[in-house]
DNA sequence: CATGAATGAGCTTTCATTCAT
DNA sequence: CATGAATGAAAGCTCATTCAT
């Protein structure tokens, strides 16, 4: 509650408030069009500052991308492995409404926008992103595939198929509403968005009757 | 039908011409990165002749759109319409065949990847391809939806659910594929993934039997 | 004597133009020091002309050296190989006459004075110097010397001495007037000057009588 | 004699420590080039640390140029007052042989180098070099000149021809082996080419025969 | 005395846009 | 219609200098 001395606030904080201050920037701008003197006024420094931290507008972006990457490959894989062996069909409900609240909330899905929109002029974001995101995710939904077919809860359909029909909806979720402002006609609760997909996508996946 | 000496094909092509080689450009390099100069070279012109058709750089972009929002909400729309009375399954498997040819085809998706990657900076894109693309396909659906309905095919689930049911796993597949580069396990054929995707999804919105 | 319009005078003049331009702010203010936008000033052009036709600051320093080096040389050798086998005396005379003429005048030396003092940061100027001028020098200077001693009229006396005993007064007037605005006391006339050295190292090249 | 903790030795060294540092900076990438932090780091300080003592980085070099023409004005002078009355000969031979051994030692001429190339655009340490040193140096020379003139080892030449004939060859020396990295092919020894210069010149020097 | 984080003016370079030809 | 030389407004990055600690 002291008077705050304007310089040195948090000794070990400056990377991160540039980041932070970073992502707010390529979000509303763009890598391309964001001015680095608006990372550093929104971060509260000098232009000259934020090269005392980072040695170049690029860095900052690799730097953001890979706090986020670990972030999320991090949240992902955690989910599946610990609900995964006991309930396979709660664990995807889980997932789901993970990611529907992750991918609807502006502040959240920032950087995966980002790396959406940037990944493809810059190959070792991709690399990164893939290696480090979509590559664990997709071992992590496999197993969660497996759990289920073991446990007849699922049928045993292909894991790229799978991959899609999950974590689609959540990015177009994403597109939808912080991309093109997309009003929601009913269900504007992000849970229950996921509880309708969970509904579908469960459905679905069960083994069909013999019969049939 | 006579020789044509290389230049002036087709008096009028010009503007069509230039935005073929701004979606090249923007889409390799996206739109800030991108150099007029490498557009007017694509398109086999000089610099300042681009500014005979073009006001600016940003009229380029939003022509691209307006042509790309165009043709997909026609396609679209088109598609269900044609089968939907008849047939809703069939319909939603033709849909859906038509999405993954389109959204893995980097030619064909360059469009739309533009658009994820541009619309949040550019509010006037994002309207227009929320109200000419988006609200288009949202209607279609919800038409097929209802048919699919009425015939007893599906379930009455709720209809932003069944776009992102829908039309996320397409975009999931052009990222995957066109912009992080993500090589397919099984599934290499689009016409095989959406055909899994439909089995799944057509699976799920079928209706339950009563006594389940 | 017709309107001279602004853009575009000589077509091809422009990259001599920018050089001279360089040359004189260089020489102002040494290359470091020295702004793009000073020598498009003193050009006559905008700042981002002058990259049509160079693409960097030290684009525009090689340019000169590699100009000024080729002059340079190319007179030393001609005079030498004009007037050498006939009397290396006159040759010699006329070498330092030359020599001094260049040296005395701000024009003239204004690219030499630039090499000596940015050479040493720049590998690749010195390196071009080096074998450019220096060595055409040394052989041009060794040949002289070499017919000097045939017609009986020098001694064989060591050619890098010889070198530094011809060139270095040259060099030591060009710092004395140019550089330190040394006010010379008697000899002002560079011919003058010349002659007087002539007169002393001809004399001091002269094969010693026998008997002393 | 206590042993010294590194830092501190000689309380009054730090601004020669300093200038030391700077010497070397300012001579490797010349003065508008050279960052005071390298200088800091070079002379073991933190970049504050160095405004303790300078108040900028011109007063650095304006420093290292006031030390260098003491030292150098005062070295010559003592040689040739010394040795002028008796040997003006002996002298001149002293002062090419001291003069060719400072010029060919980089960590020595270092200085002068850096003036070579600063003087042009800071008209003070050009004066102040004209003053302290050129002047000096031409006095020494003129009293040298007077007492061969006298013995009737030299003729009566011009003084600033002879200033020429026998700083030149020294200056030419430098530029050759310290900034231009000429490869010497016979005389490598500074002595020797002092000596050879010696030769020259003192011949040179030598009232003709009345007969010639 | 000493530090080094911070500042901000200044520089090189790029590129959308214009316009004389 | 077409050209491409020219413009000039940015923007990324550097670094001399300051100052709170």
């Amino acid at each position: 509650m002291t008077s705050a001395p304007k310089r040195r606030r948090r000794p070990d904080a400056r990377p991160d408030e540039i980041l932070d201050a970073a992502l707010a920037v390529f979000s509303a701008k763009g890598f391309a069009a964001a001015r680095v003197e608006d990372i550093a006024r929104e971060a509260g420094l000098s232009k000259g500052a934020v090269y005392l931290y980072f040695a170049s507008k690029e860095a900052m972006l690799n730097g953001l991308v890979e706090q986020s990457a670990g972030e999320l490959a991090k949240g992902a894989e955690q989910l599946v492995a610990l609900g995964a062996p006991q309930d396979p069909e709660t664990a995807f409900r889980g997932l789901l409404r993970m990611l529907f609240a992750a991918m609807g909330d502006p502040d959240i899905n920032a950087a995966p926008r980002l790396v959406f929109a940037e990944a493809g002029r810059f190959p070792e974001i991709a690399a990164h992103y893939r290696s480090q995101v979509l590559d664990v995710a997709r071992r992590a939904l496999r197993a969660l595939l497996a759990a289920g077919v073991e446990s007849g809860a699922f049928r045993d359909v292909d894991a790229d198929a799978f991959m899609r029909a999950t974590g689609g909806p959540g990015i177009a979720h994403m597109a939808l509403t912080s991309i093109f402002g997309f009003p929601p006609d009913q269900l504007t609760d992000p849970a229950e968005m996921a509880d309708a997909l969970a509904d579908i996508l469960l459905n679905g996946l069960k083994p069909r009757v013999p019969a049939l």
